[in-house]
Formats: C-alpha cells, sequence, structure tokens
DNA sequence: TATTGTTATACTCTATAACTATA
DNA sequence: TATAGTTATAGAGTATAACAATA
C-alpha cells in the first residue's frame, strides 16, 4: 500500500501522465525559449542544428509539414542565428546552419532548462536512472510514426 | 549493472526523452481527437468535463490565458459537443458542461486512445506500474507553476 | 474596485495545394 | 517524372489590452 503492490495502472493512466509530464515539460521549455526571443518551435529547430540540415529532415525531425519550414527558418534567419546554403551537390537542398550567434543562444538556453529541471531533484539519482532506461526504451515504439 | 550499468543520467538527457515522450504521446492523442472531428485543444478541454466547470478555471487547467477559452469553447459548442450555463450563485461566470453527445465522444476518444497504446506494451507490466510511479512523484513538482 | 467573460488584434504553428527550380 | 523548397491560403492556438456586466 504505502509502498506495495502498485496494482497494474492501467494503459491510460500511464498515457495521462506521461501527457502531463510531458507538457509541462514542453511548457518550461517555451518559457525558457521565450526569454531569450524564441519560440518553442525555434528553439526545438535551433536545437537540431549541431551540424547543417536540409530543410526537408529538418521537418521530418520536428515532425511537421516541410511547408512550415520555410517560416520557421525564415524567423530564425530574421534574428541572425541561422542562414541558409545552397547545397553543393544538389542544387534543390538547402542546408540550414546555425551561426555563432545561433549556436551561443543555444547553449544558453540548454543551460538555463539544465538548471530548471529542480523538479527531477524530487527523485533519487537511482530512481532517475530506472526512469530514463524506461523512457528509453519506450521511445522508439512511441516514435514509430513517420 | 545487470545490464550496462545507467552511469548516472544527467537531467538534460531525461528532460529529452520526456520531452519526446510526452511529444509523441500528445501527437497520437491529436491524431485520435481528429479522427473525431476534434482538434487536440478541444479534445482535452472536454475531457475535463466530467462536472460542469467555470471558463476561468478551464483556462487554468488548460494553462492558457482566460481570452482562448472563449474560442475553444465556441468551436465545441458549434459541435453540438457542449453548452454554456450562467452559474445561479454568481451571474458573472458561466460553467461549460458537456452534452450527452459530448461526453459520448470522449468516451469514444478515450476508448481509442487506451486501444491505441500498444508502445506501453513494450514494457512489462512491472515495469510499467514503476513509470507510473515515478511519473506520479514527479508530476506535482513539474507542475508547480500556476 | 475587483473579477468574469468577451472582443479585437497580432503572431505563430499547422496542413493542403499549387508553383519553381532543379534533378 | 519526381523531388526540394516556396508561396498562398485558411484554421487554430497563443498572449495582450480594452471592454461590459456583475460582484
Amino acid at each position: 500500500m504505502s509502498a506495495t503492490t502498485p496494482h497494474s495502472p492501467t494503459k491510460l493512466q500511464i498515457m495521462e501522465l506521461l501527457s502531463a509530464v510531458g507538457i509541462a515539460q514542453w511548457q518550461d521549455f517555451a518559457a525558457v525559449a521565450a526569454r531569450h526571443g524564441l519560440t518553442a518551435m525555434q528553439a526545438k529547430a535551433l536545437s537540431q542544428l549541431g551540424t547543417p540540415v536540409p530543410m526537408r529532415r529538418l521537418a521530418e525531425r520536428l515532425v511537421c509539414d516541410a511547408s512550415n519550414i520555410t517560416g520557421i527558418v525564415d524567423r530564425l534567419e530574421a534574428h541572425g542565428l541561422v542562414r541558409r546554403e545552397v547545397s553543393p551537390s544538389d542544387r534543390r537542398v538547402k542546408n540550414v546552419v546555425a551561426t555563432e550567434e545561433g549556436t551561443a543562444t543555444m547553449r544558453r538556453v540548454r543551460a538555463e532548462m539544465e538548471s530548471t529541471q529542480a523538479a527531477l531533484d524530487t527523485l533519487g539519482e537511482d530512481e532517475q536512472a530506472v526512469l530514463h532506461g524506461l523512457l528509453e526504451r519506450l521511445r522508439p515504439a512511441m516514435e514509430h510514426r513517420t
């Protein structure tokens, strides 16, 4: 009871918790991004650019239609955080590249996120490791839909 | 230890997994809702209406500005899933009430979600219970921001 | 005066469809 | 012809500010 027999939670219950925690997580991210003049999607896009990424693949990673990427990258470019480079190998594709300022901004956002996650201290280190392992096993199955 | 020694994942790593899994979860929800003619936000709002809820409190539960609720409830009302009732005790407040059709629709969405969550079968029942427990402990701390 | 809900406004994200320029 | 990116369009969610009705 207090620390015994969890009683097999239903999938729906687990799902709703995942949803609640995931949404809270996303909103924290959005708040941090906002403090740096970015929307959550813009910050998410920027975070993918450790290496140059074609528009098309960026759309896949952000799980949205390719037509949306144009606007998102436009706004990042307007802020000087990103630039487009025509691919030498295929002149149809444009690689999105983070500028120095973009990389620096993303580094700041990441650092702030790290320090914002005090909630995780609610769990002990061992529990964090268990949670990490379970989530890692869960993710591939969750992201099957292309 | 048994398998690979988890090696204390960083908070950032856990956070990113939570985000990824949570977003995937949310997108599944949106897809199911869409099959019933609803957006994710509309379905989320509808799911809060087991009992009548004032507009203001609905805004709090959906973590968005009160002004947005007007439109969301408008669209639900246009679909006949919800109606507004002036509170007898305070004529400024309007309670949002699910219609019979609204309740039925939400029941169908929930059932479909339940059957969609095959990903969770990746984990054993015991692991599901552990995950559930950890998430439950994590949630209050994540949702501190009002 | 303070609060509830609404409206007006402006911006972002979203998908669909049609277009261009390459391949 | 097929693909990458863009544009045009329309709908939905978001916050801010100002407003009416009520407390």
